[in-house]
DNA sequence: CGTCTTAATGGTAATGGTTGTCAATATCGA
DNA sequence: TCGATATTGACAACCATTACCATTAAGACG
């Protein structure tokens, strides 16, 4: 399949948003962090190194172990992704920019980004009150998702 | 060495308070499992297995580190303790009751907590808005306390 | 478009925190 | 005190993660 750049029916905007991101996030897009990134994104609950890699492979892509480490550790670090460890094997999520809270669920494991916009001001009271300067983007909040709740209400109640 | 239980001058309330405190959450106060709770109390900090291990032997308390492991576990699960996890060796600290959010320093790992009385109508709104049910005791906020925020404000702001 | 310099990669070995195993021991009731 | 049961501890096993280093890809330059 030669690449035709006048005509190609592939739409590159993914791909360079994807590099674009790296890009800014300090790292070199890479094919392999390319990769891992959109590995990632596509998810909505977290996942795990060995998970990725092992999808990655499935899909064809030879990515090897440390790279697969390497990659979620500098997007971490860069901000891009959200990192949730304890259970074992430190799992990873894309984590929007914008404040917001992490509502993880424990019982599926499912995270969701609460908007802190309109109700930041509990943020800033906490600074304001205790002397202390929150992360917007590293507060997080566990409980049970209504998902969960109603499922479990059934098969636990009885 | 060999503890008195006759002519103990000790003060044998807190100890007592230990124990109840093992015996409402489940537990069976045993001697190790009290050992390692009264050195996790005393702790502003949360502590690792290890560091718990250390600090016992050097009392000339001899707690294996298996011990030391399963009593860390139990208490989490009873939720007498707060786990933090992420940073190689998973740290705990003592939970207290009530809601409350933790408050953890980056810099200096210091953790606070903060009372949810007040502002609990944080956590009830998601309830009702996100359709989740926030578990009050598990609420973590990173961020820099003010101690360390004066001190690097010297350091880094060149 | 080739070449060269540098950073990234990947297989494998090593690391180290944590858990499993099981005989020895402490705990608790009678 | 005696016995049934749960707990403990030393050690081995486990497994996620990292270090190492030869190989390979990426990007700059002419």
């Amino acid at each position: 399949m030669g690449p035709d750049p006048t005509t190609a029916p592939r739409e590159p905007r993914a791909d360079e948003d994807v590099a674009e991101r790296l890009r800014s996030a300090g790292l070199s897009p890479t094919q392999r962090r390319r990769r891992v990134l959109e590995a990632v994104e596509h998810r909505q609950r977290p996942v795990s190194a060995h998970e990725l890699y092992v999808e990655l492979a499935g899909q064809g892509h030879r990515v090897g172990m440390s790279t697969v480490y390497r990659a979620l550790s500098a997007l971490a670090e860069a901000g891009l992704l959200h990192v949730f460890a304890g259970d074992g094997e430190t799992r990873y999520r894309l984590c929007a920019a914008g404040r917001h809270y992490h509502l993880v669920c424990r019982r599926c494991g499912t995270v969701r980004e609460y908007p802190a916009d309109d109700d930041g001001a509990w943020l800033d009271r906490i600074a304001a009150d205790a002397d202390f300067q929150p992360d917007p983007r590293k507060a997080e909040v566990q409980g049970v998702c209504g998902t969960c709740l109603r499922a479990g209400q059934n098969g636990t109640a009885g």
